[in-house]
DNA sequence: ATTATATTAGACCGGTCGGTTTAATACGTG
DNA sequence: CACGTATTAAACCGACCGGTCTAATATAAT
């Protein structure tokens, strides 16, 4: 009963890991298998569906992983702008360890993906909301109306996935680093 | 004279297109040369570096694309906020529209290839710095100092590449309308 | 011990990938 | 026209792709 899970789970969590460096072309079986240690049909076994579903987990597991990780700053700062700030900060500092590159999680397999494969599309698109969710709450517990909120959200998330991408194009954290310092002045409220 | 010229440029516009859609892997040289009705002879006589040297090329080709598409909206509209609005709401037309897809320009390939190959990494960060650059140069004739205009490049840059990874993902214009809406009130200057 | 089941192992498949090669053909220029 | 170059054409290559299949082997229950 330990060794199954482990073995679907070091799976999962390979194929995670890869697809979030190279995208899903860029990464093949053979990859995740030799990665892993893991013979061919032992995957075809967990995975009938094949690598379209071993991604579909893999999204779904980095899904909470990146929520966990929002999660855990955000129980750390009551002010929801500093929360965020902070967290972008983490994320800085994450992706400087070279040792367990992060890479662009779920945005270079929406990319690649969106439109060839609705099952990996709709994985993305849950990964998304659930994330734009986690920021909206926050904002919620603070007062703010849900609309306001919920813009927030939708605004944050895609500030943050475009400063990751443009952090890794430019192999240099100033895209991020200057995201977070500005936080603050984007996210004030003026007037009203 | 005008036969090569039409070869050639069609070799790039039809793999700028397919790119941007499907991303570097997930396009074939001979999706390619099928769909531009051009033998491979021809693409390696143009190409001797393949489909690397193409790929290249088609992300110059696409920055070109859009510099031009934004500094037709900034020349019509004098206040940079608005101008900045005005920019994403046409995105969102121009992206309504599916027979001349727009995909994500150069995130597909850059989330894919930053990792594993230099020369498209530093295309899509040239393309990513010219934008940037674009947007910047509108606030600075605006008055703006160097290091607000460089901070607001970055930032609406990031809001828009992640917008359009949202919209694409959720197959829907939302992300991208509630940026665009929003703009004013993250833009506008508050103490000092 | 026996049986049923879950898992591992990897050879194998057809198809497609990017890339190479060679020969034919069009074309510009003297 | 003749000649050298630019271009087209497609057969072909080895490598690798995702996926299948069958047999061997653990594992657990009876």
């Amino acid at each position: 009963m330990t060794k199954k899970l482990n073995t679907k789970g070091m799976l999962i969590e390979t194929a995670s890991r890869l697809f979030r460096m190279r995208g899903y072309d860029g990464v093949g079986l053979n990859d995740i298998l030799k990665e892993s240690g893991i013979p061919k049909g032992s995957l075809y076994h967990y995975f009938p569906e094949g690598k379209e579903g071993l991604a579909v987990e893999a999204i779904r597991h980095t899904k909470g992983v990146v929520i966990g990780f929002i999660e855990e700053v955000f129980e750390r700062t009551e002010d929801p702008i500093k929360a965020v700030q902070n967290h972008i900060c983490e994320l800085v500092e994450v992706m400087r360890d070279e040792k367990e590159p992060v890479g662009f999680p779920i945005g270079a397999i929406a990319s690649e993906k969106h439109s060839t494969s609705e099952p990996i599309r709709k994985a993305c698109h849950s990964a998304f909301e659930e994330w734009k969710e986690t920021y909206s709450r926050k904002f919620i517990r603070a007062g703010y109306s849900e609309k306001q909120a919920e813009d927030l959200g939708i605004i944050i998330l895609a500030v943050i996935e475009g400063g990751i991408l443009l952090s890794l194009t430019a192999k240099s954290d100033k895209p991020l680093r200057v995201i977070a310092e500005q936080i603050p002045m984007l996210l004030a409220k003026k007037s009203g």
